[in-house]
DNA sequence: ATACAATGAATGAGTAGCCATTCACCACAT
DNA sequence: ATGTGGTGAATGGCTACTCATTCATTGTAT
């Protein structure tokens, strides 16, 4: 049968299964299953249970990292630049959440174990932010007291909690847009009344 | 052998152990090793090695929300509340790598797998941000348009990742001190430059 | 067109090793 | 002697990975 066939078959079932249980509690059978391939075929594709898992992280955050760059080419204000990043990322988030879920819990933990993987997909992904970030001080529209190196953590992290509820419960209390305009608000201006009474 | 010392012996080591390897990964026996007692004897404090895990998110966060809230009771100006939340969480985990890393990787991990197992003391932790939040709303010092909902979890993803790197790299970048005068600037004042030429 | 050979993708049962949990036994205090 | 806390070797279940085998497809000789 056609071979780039089953890769990509294999690597959106183990997406699934990794979401789903995890892991480790993930079955090579499980997988195969999913893929409706034997368990031996699996092994022709990858080398072993890692590799599968390495390699749904460079093809699902390595698209991602095209659609959103994409995006920011064709536009070149630093604060609308933020809001299509937050957008698109919470979209896709929402969108995956198969994805979302390997994204929030196995590549950290994955991270840790593996010292060779570097992870190099996703710091060019958060390293985005940064980089629209000192863009934006470059055009005096940041402010140059904050560091991109914490921002972009910053920012990050709260996109990527925000979005954890969609993976965790049914319930979709907040929209994309909603939560989009939120988080914009809250970095570009903070939560301070702007005439709040000082102590 | 005094009982109630081995129990928090144990804990002590499984924090130590499941932040080095991972759950997954950690062994009971690498465990028992720590704690310098034999493998039985965990399961004479400890019903399976799950409820280890447990226990240490019960145990460790639980004291953290103590002290936390303790420091908040002296204090009742909105945007000082934050900060001290802010220090204490970033201190805290600082000082204590390897509860930052069980918190972050592992509490997540689990909370997925376990239906039964709320995670009350997480929760309850998180939600520390939303009642300072709703009391500076009715103070007006805090926007209205502002969701806490939403807000807190931002504000927690910033500060969890942020203290990531701590766990992850060896090199300290950025002091406690440093970060939550970053965090809170964002959070109080946004990034924009004030007077920043609109397009 | 037909027969035969070669290829390599695909299969899935079997194996080897790992590790959570158990439990028969031990040491010591009363 | 009896009970209690402690021990760690043995057990048993589980699963990643292997590999002998199958078989569809392609090539080629007649």
């Amino acid at each position: 049968m056609k071979a780039a066939n089953k890769h990509s078959k294999i690597i959106h079932a183990a997406t699934k299964v990794f979401a789903k249980k995890g892991f480790f509690n993930a079955r090579i059978s499980d997988i195969a299953k999913e893929a409706k391939v034997a368990d031996g075929t699996i092994y022709l594709y990858f080398n072993n249970k890692f590799d599968i898992l390495i390699s749904v992280f460079e093809e699902e955050i390595g698209s991602l990292i095209v659609q959103v760059k994409k995006l920011l080419a064709a536009e070149d204000d630093p604060r609308i630049m933020l809001e299509i990043f937050a957008k698109k990322h919470l979209t896709a988030m929402k969108k995956n959440k198969n994805l979302a879920e390997v994204i929030q819990i196995e590549l950290r933990q994955s991270a840790k174990l593996i010292k060779d993987y570097r992870n190099n997909k996703f710091s060019e992904y958060i390293n985005i932010i940064s980089s629209i970030i000192k863009l934006g001080q470059e055009q005096s529209v940041y402010r140059t007291s904050i560091q991109p190196g914490i921002a972009k953590r910053a920012f990050f992290g709260a996109l990527d909690e925000i979005s954890r509820i969609w993976t965790v419960s049914m319930a979709t209390e907040y929209t994309v847009e909603e939560t989009t305009q939120q988080v914009l608000e809250i970095f570009l201006s903070g939560i301070l009344e702007p005439d709040a009474k000082s102590r």
